[in-house]
DNA sequence: TGCTTCTTACGAAGATCTTCGTACTATCCT
DNA sequence: AGGATAGTACGAAGATCTTCGTAAGAAGCA
């Protein structure tokens, strides 16, 4: 089956089996769900049926030269989390990306640190967009 | 039918309701319907079957007492706005708020103007958490 | 070889979301 | 009064999401 042409917002549970093969890189069905099933209770199949569909929707790439495949995520985080941020503010914060940052950073207390790196950001970004 | 207990997150529909109360005030299901209407194909019952079950879901308010009932949001906008960004965090940024803001930003150009209110508010935070 | 284990493939059930048709009731207008 | 209009309630269909059971093939081992 070829892969689905647009792709909609990845679902809870396709959200949380890209996270792992982000963080951990390239990935059997066994190894996700051994990762995923400490976390909460989850059956084997289940887990493979979701990467299947979700290689059918185009959000992984399958190696499937060995005889267990190996799934990895087709897009990069960042790209995914800059389209589900987009998508936050189109949805809930009508268009604007400024309300959903302020909103971010009021209900969180910041370390100096971090308030720093963000400030930095803005630098650059007063610089660049002179 | 007594409101659900907990919230899970308002779905697409739900949040575009929401926005339209946000935005106006309480509403009829038949304003609400007008104005959703001119941006998209939806029936008039859908809009109201819908209402009927975000009531029951706690989602909104609704006043009985004249014939056109009228709906109002239970939570105020900010309030929906910081469960949504928090729960965003949570799937997609590994509990990081500050990765989120960080994508937001740098996907962005902001104007002079935002930058300067986010600059603010990191001001404010700043002098606040010492 | 023959039994056990691991893997993929597939079908289907149950839950939720979105949609709308139909029925019924209240209000309005002539 | 009586027909037209507008509103609510409700059931159900279709789509999608999540779940798992079962079947069948491949690999490993006694």
């Amino acid at each position: 089956m070829p892969p689905a042409p647009h792709s909609p917002r990845p679902t809870d549970a396709e959200l949380e089996i890209l996270r792992v093969l982000w963080t951990l890189g390239p990935r059997t069905v066994r190894q996700v769900h051994d990762e995923l099933s400490q976390k909460r209770d989850v059956g084997y199949t289940t887990m493979l049926k979701l990467m299947q569909i979700m290689t059918d929707k185009g959000l992984l790439l399958r190696d499937e030269s060995e005889r267990s495949h190996i799934y990895r995520a087709k897009q990069k985080e960042a790209v995914t989390q800059k389209q589900l941020v987009k998508d936050l503010v189109s949805r809930a914060f009508g268009g604007s990306t400024e309300k959903l940052v302020m909103q971010a950073l009021s209900s969180k207390k910041a370390t100096a640190q971090e308030i720093a790196d963000i400030r930095q950001l803005l630098d650059k970004m007063e610089g660049g967009a002179k």
